[in-house]
DNA sequence: TTGACTTGCGCAATCGATTGCATTAATCGT
DNA sequence: ACGATTAATGCAATCGATTGCGCAAGTCAA
């Protein structure tokens, strides 16, 4: 491995003035032909600045840590996706933690993290409660919040519009002529569970609806079994209703199995609109409409929102919300000529 | 942030002293009482050691870098989280690169890792041929290739029994009385296309056929659009055909389409068969017969091996497969009285 | 010509932990 | 009881780059 001095050495000036010339933003103080032969050297002798010895003096690591709930759910995949390469067309490296909540919690992680110098953290993970924000907090530590909010905003967060989100399907299936739509809801200590939740009841106000609570039921995660489960209890209490309308497709598709147990079909019966859009609902029976939320981009977005952060460009603590898009097919019908 | 040194000073004791009883390896020759109050200092002041300078010194920097050419994918995500779970388990980082091809070479990748001072690689990109296998070799950085295999076994690598794989989708369409059987390949540059290919080939030499040339097709990438445009041209070239097995569930999904745009209906027309058994494919119309790999189980084993060769627990170069698991669901079934 | 700046670069400290070697104190064999 | 081990800890160099400060030479205005 060829050092800094060696570059040095080569060209006849100090290791300072190498270390100088090779970063863009400190090279107008050096001499432009000396500039030129350092450059020279250090690309003929094959030099790679050694990251680590950078940031041990810098304190800046060029790395950022996410701490995410379960990498290959398709949530927060291309959301890391998306991360990484605004990140990395910056230069920076990204960590991925998944807590394994029976080895170690994870704020712990994010003391692994710290202690590795990261120059910035993202969370992803979604409770709704949890210390990890405190510990950042107390560590100056930047952080910013992706599909996740907080309810007094203390640090930045990037999430999806859920209210537009529930404002489009609940005009959807109204649109078509449903009435009577119930809401099959997500985990409420999950950040996306309760928003979704208070979307859904926002949409159906400003469309002059009250919803029940006997109308909404909630999952005990997000999963198709307790999608399943849910839903019989939902429908055995709602017999009548012509549409639900899921937090998340997994639940969607939990209602599936749900109604084919009871003998009911789907969109014949009831409609049934998901949200996320995840790959292949497309292609399930029947395909499933749902409200389409851009991870990549949400990623993407909080890659941006980080950087700035830790480069100092931003203060504030902005709140991003992004544009969720109505996707229909054919889950969702009119309802039957009732009464 | 509280270093070894203001443990030391607290102790009363010399930086190094401390250095030795924080690291469970050389406590033992630290006295007893001593590695208390150390331990106990070191708790009080809520000592973290830094990782960063102990890497600058040590050499060792307790990260592992991957390079995957898609962390959305769900071959890879699971790999992904199965790896990093091992690796956290013993303290090491996990570093996730996603080389972009317009923007800068996988080999690029490697050395900006390497730059990091990862103690090892993980290879996920499945391009034959790519001389990121030659650079970590010329910088003698422990690596690993998973999903993928090398033709002379120079690293070691994980991946599935593609050979078992396409012997038990093989053999059960021949026991469903199938007797005219296809292949779907995916792209020959790519590990599993060409290895998946020979393993379809073999399996049927075994059972006693041999398939034509007129008989496979190639895809042009794992995509269902490929796989739709490859099996037009397949079922336009062999329309006695009554199984295709694809390679990948993705270009099961693409036969499909084929078959529904052609008028032909699976699985009475025709029983199609997927391999790698991603989520929802039990749950598109109809559910997809496939050959199930565990890729979270495949990462880890990857992480093991990375470790172990990490830690010089093991000097040769293991090349470990793991056992396919057939999952029969309604997208084969007997073919049609021919004839 | 001189004093005030500016420019270009060298010097040396520093970041925080690790580690080979040196040193002191305790233990042992005979 | 004394030299030889052994055990426990201190010392200081080191990893490779960054950076505040300082110095010398060059520039410019008066």
């Amino acid at each position: 491995m060829t050092t800094i001095k060696d570059v040095a050495r080569e060209v006849g000036v100090h290791p300072s003035t190498v270390s100088r010339a090779l970063d863009p933003a400190r090279r107008g103080r050096i001499g432009e032909p000396v500039v030129r032969r350092i450059l020279e050297a250090a690309e003929r002798l094959g030099y790679r600045p050694d990251t680590v010895a950078a940031s041990l003096r810098s304190g800046r690591s060029n790395m950022v840590g996410i701490i995410v709930p379960d990498i290959a759910n398709p949530v927060f995949s291309p959301i890391i996706g998306g991360l990484e390469d605004v990140l990395s067309a910056r230069g920076y490296a990204l960590i991925v933690a998944d807590p394994q909540p029976q080895r170690t919690g994870a704020d712990d992680i994010v003391q692994r993290l710290v202690a590795r110098r990261v120059d910035g953290l993202v969370l992803a993970n979604v409770a709704l409660k949890d210390n990890s924000i405190e510990r950042c907090l107390s560590w100056k530590v930047p952080v910013v919040l992706v599909n996740r909010a907080e309810a007094e905003a203390r640090v930045p967060s990037v999430v999806s519009d859920d209210v537009a989100g529930m404002r489009l399907a609940v005009a959807h299936l109204l649109e078509l002529g449903h009435r009577h739509i119930l809401h099959l809801a997500g985990p409420q200590m999950l950040s996306t569970g309760s928003l979704r939740r208070r979307g859904f009841v926002e949409a159906m106000h400003e469309a002059g609806f009250t919803p029940a609570d006997n109308d909404i039921e909630e999952a005990e995660a997000f999963t198709r079994e307790a999608g399943r489960a849910a839903a019989l209890r939902l429908l055995a209490r709602q017999p009548e209703a012509t549409a639900i309308v899921a937090a998340n497709d997994l639940l969607a598709l939990g209602i599936y199995e749900a109604l084919r147990e009871t003998g009911r079909r789907c969109p014949e019966d009831l409609s049934v609109i998901g949200h996320n859009d995840m790959p292949l609902v497309d292609l399930v029976d029947p395909p499933l409409s749902t409200i389409r939320i851009s991870h990549r981009e949400m990623g993407e977005q909080t890659g941006q929102l980080l950087l700035d952060l830790i480069e100092g460009v931003r203060g504030d603590a902005p709140y991003v919300v992004t544009a969720p898009l109505l996707v229909v097919r054919r889950s969702t019908q009119p309802p039957r000529i009732s009464r």
